[in-house]
DNA sequence: CGCTACTTTGAAATTTTTCAAAGCTTGTGG
DNA sequence: CCACAAGCTTTGAAAAATTTCAAAGTAGCG
């Protein structure tokens, strides 16, 4: 079993900060590699393929799937620019990547990376670091996807969308996926989602604006649908209550 | 935000090989730890706590899980003997850690980890290929909470506990976590997995032994519930033909 | 302008959740 | 050693939500 990453950027403020002057970092590397173009619903690469390469996103959205026997499509992520791609430690990929819009990546050899690693302790220490946001994210999707209301999942993953962003009133975040691809990315249908959105639309929660992207009108009643996530001490207290332990 | 670890023994042949005879290995950090006993429902670490130590499972089970704001559980994983837990590269606890049997773990300082780290290289590499079991487990659990029916997602559960033991007919798995535990970690209510339990033993698939085992009965019609994991090249083909795209 | 692919909407069927209550197990105290 | 309490599990029935099947509506592209 291989390692695969779609590591975010870092939100990490000691990822930068170790970013020393004249070393090399996880992005000077990619800067000499040469842009590769990848036309919508083309793959970067597909799962069980030899991972022989990591990607950087340089420009556009790209989906990471695998395809269950049964023909369902799981959407692992959607990864967008700045990500890495593709980074395994050795074997095999194991999901495929697919571009959603036009998409710009570099290409780096994983040998070149894992002898430029060696000499230099600190690339390694970037990558965990940004290992450390991509677990974390894996976990935040997890906590989405065990959340059993259409509306909760949605609200959810507009949130998610919009990570990153200035979250004001009647921000407009980018949706360059397909219905289906939501769809597929919190395991319900593309019927739900779509008449989720609507219904969220009618409460004056979102607005559509074009079929790809969504203006975010009620933060508080979003954040209010999604859970809102952890962040209060009293939790254990909280479940405690819900079922009736002590 | 940080890194969070559960990482499960390496399943990767290449770790095991890098364990040269002289040099430390993750294993032998922990073996001269004093053992510590963590009562059932006793935390071994809290969501929120600054991450300070590192810990190996000898013994017992544990639930990790975070408490959402309006009170509801979710378990982002079971931790068993042999896994590592808490890594974290700075910062605090994504989630809390609970034993669910009575629990043996070797504790280990986090400063003390990175002070040797940096002298021993292989130890990081070590650490990164359990991280790559760790990130593959969070995607089989992404595409095991996509699952839209209770049967799928069950015996897809099931499945996942017989990891590591000889799959054959009949087969014995110890489940010690409650009904409740399994519903917050496949994202369903305990009377739902409590009703499937029972239909899928009705059907002879599985045999209930007590309240915390199982036996396989037929593994063809489980894995056939499962949705059999990817492993089939024509998926794209078996998509394309569900979606009638082309 | 007319495909083609994507999205929305409708209505019935199915599944899951919710609310309620009864059945088991286990451990403790009499 | 039995009885009881507490916690966990199972079962039932109604309510709610999602899926499924079907068809109509839209948008973008050649």
């Amino acid at each position: 079993m291989s390692l695969q990453l779609v590591v975010g950027q870092s939100t990490n403020p000691a990822a930068a900060a170790s970013t020393a002057a004249d070393k090399p970092t996880l992005s000077s590397l990619f800067c000499r590699q040469s842009i590769e173009r990848i036309a919508p619903g083309s793959a970067v690469f597909w799962e069980g393929d030899a991972a022989k390469n990591i990607f950087e996103v340089v420009e556009g959205t790209l989906r990471a799937y695998r395809i269950l026997n049964d023909g369902r499509r799981v959407i692992l992520g959607f990864v967008r620019a700045g990500d890495l791609l593709g980074v395994s430690l050795r074997g095999h990929y194991l999901y495929t990547v697919e571009a959603i819009t036009p998409v710009e990546v570099r290409r780096l050899p994983k040998h070149r990376f894992d002898s430029l690693s060696e000499r230099e302790p600190h690339l390694n220490e970037q990558l965990f670091s940004k290992l450390c946001d991509e677990m974390a994210a894996a976990q935040d999707q997890m906590v989405l996807l065990s959340r059993r209301s259409a509306e909760e999942k949605l609200a959810g993953f507009f949130l998610l969308m919009a990570r990153g962003q200035v979250q004001k009133r009647g921000m407009i975040i980018e949706l360059p996926m397909t219905r289906l691809d939501i769809a597929d990315y919190l395991g319900m249908t593309i019927e739900t989602v779509s008449r989720t959105i609507t219904k969220l639309a009618g409460c004056g929660v979102i607005a559509t604006v074009g079929r790809h992207s969504i203006a975010l009108l009620t933060m508080n009643a979003l954040v209010a649908l999604a859970g809102g996530e952890l962040e209060n001490p009293s939790f254990q207290e909280a479940y405690r209550r819900r079922h009736a332990m002590a």
